[in-house]
DNA sequence: CACAAGCTTCCAGTTGACGGGAAGGTTCTT
DNA sequence: AAGAACCTTCCCGTCAACTGGAAGCTTGTG
């Protein structure tokens, strides 16, 4: 498979796929005479693997390391779970902090009009000086 | 005011004041003898008024029409509420997809019995073909 | 055999909101 | 009159994960 058939066969841009590789998250792959990239099954396999991390929301460090657990048969389950844990604290916090906006706001849009008058708590209690 | 007392008043680092003027989100101020920039109450409660709109994650560019809104006495509150209320859709669309990751992951982190073993659910369903 | 489609490398740009640091002028304190 | 502390502009760097585009080689199709 050329890379373009593994774009079409993922989803994932070629350059994206150049980019994985520039940036040593996946190996580089098999060369034809022409010096085009050669991907077979296993490669292919590899990069669903990082597609599905990445829309976990892991960083292309985090699914770096996963990857590598994936590849290591002697792996403690225990190391790919904390890196779960982990990254779900993470979600977690940003989660909170948008909830926290999202909870002012709201409150502030309720007692907002929204008619042609110019009177408006969301801009009077931006404007507040304490808080 | 220098710019350092402003800075200590509001928390805001005084880069990121020099950088709110460089952008246009704020007036440039007026300059004392040696070039030094002078801020006075009104601008000062400007910065506030920007610090706390960027505290609800408002973006650069719409903080700068929320200013401006709020410096125009003849504004319609409506204009104000629509704003907010696109925000808070952004921030909903946000949420949601932090929630559908979270909810993936803290399922698959349940199943993972995170011990010495090298069988674990996490990666083998980052591996799934499908999905 | 011509030509289009696909691939290569390389370099630079994008987004958003700043931050670092140099070189030099100003103001305050002793 | 030093010296510290503060200010100025200017320019480049940061983070993350790509994306665009140019110049040129390779492969597939009519």
């Amino acid at each position: 498979m050329n890379i373009g058939d593994v774009a079409a066969a993922t989803g994932l841009p070629a350059k994206t796929i150049r980019y994985y590789e520039s940036v040593g998250l996946i190996d580089a792959p098999a060369r034809s005479d022409g010096n085009y990239r050669r991907y077979d099954g296993r490669q292919l396999q590899t990069l669903r693997f990082i597609q599905h991390a990445r829309q976990l929301g892991f960083s292309i460090k985090e699914v770096g390391a996963l990857v590598a657990l994936w590849r290591d048969q002697r792996r403690a389950s225990a190391d790919v779970r904390r890196l779960a844990l982990e990254h779900l604290d993470q979600i977690d916090a940003r989660i909170a902090e948008l909830r926290r906006m999202r909870q002012t706001l709201q409150s502030l849009v309720e007692r907002c009009h929204g008619d042609h008058r110019p009177d408006c708590p969301i801009l009077d209690e931006l404007a507040e000086e304490n808080h």
